[in-house]
DNA sequence: CTTGACCTTCTAGTGGCTGGAAGGTTTACA
DNA sequence: TGTAAACCTTCCAGCCACTAGAAGGTCAAG
């Protein structure tokens, strides 16, 4: 199997398969007589496992700690439950952030005119730092 | 007054505050005779306005249209208003994609052991991708 | 025999900074 | 007067995880 049907099967693109190896994410794939990568069906499991891994938030060094374990047989799954934990304690972070600038945002919109003319409590707030009591 | 006061008072950093000069979202800075910056008052409530801007999760080009209408006596409040409810969704988005994450983590997390066995809920869920059902 | 769809490697760019090197200036103090 | 610390300057490199695109090789269909 060459490399784009790889990606489609996998959910990366081509691309990405290629930087994968590249950084040593993945093995390198053997050639065919014509130097084009292929893939087997085990390799294709390993892409759709980093694929996943990226999607619920893991960053490159995370996926390979991940697939590490993946591989072995004589793993603990509390790692993988710490690795999972913790990075679930990093999103809860960055979801608070953002919930928090939404309602900055909100606010702001709720308290502008949005007409033609200059009077903004959009760009006052801006300019001011004032926090609006809510 | 130099630029690391500036940054103290505007709450950016100093590389920041070069950063933005370089780029032309501010005005370059006066220089003092030993090619010093120089930062006015009038200076730091740019400054402040971005950072305040940056804060609330506009971009750069962003925060380079709500300067231009802060700075625009004739400008109208409705353009600032679509600014904002532009980023409030594109932020929702985010959000939305985050909280999906975060319930995929929690439920891998709720199903894994986590302890000294081989036997992992959350490396079969990565290596098969099946949807736990809630 | 050409067209188009593959594949390869390589370089450069993205956003928004941040770190660090190499060097000039100013200030405080012994 | 010397010197050390704490500023300042510019410039280059690096971060993350790709993505775009150039230049060129390969292959199957018509």
């Amino acid at each position: 199997m060459n490399i784009s049907e790889a990606a489609r099967r996998s959910g990366l693109s081509a691309k990405t398969i290629r930087y994968y190896e590249e950084i040593g994410l993945i093995a390198p794939a053997n050639r065919s007589d014509n130097g084009y990568r292929i893939y087997e069906s085990g390799a294709i499991e390993e892409l759709k496992f980093l694929s996943r891994a990226r999607d619920v938030g893991f960053d490159i060094e995370e996926c390979r700690q991940l697939l590490e374990l993946q591989r072995d047989s004589a793993r603990q799954s509390r790692h993988a439950r710490s690795l999972v934990l913790e990075k679930s304690s990093q999103l809860q972070q960055r979801i608070d952030a953002l919930v928090a600038m939404q309602s900055v945002l909100q606010d702001m919109a709720s308290r502008c005119h949005g007409d033609e003319g200059p009077e903004c409590a959009i760009l006052d707030d801006l300019a001011s730092g004032e926090e609006h009591s809510t």
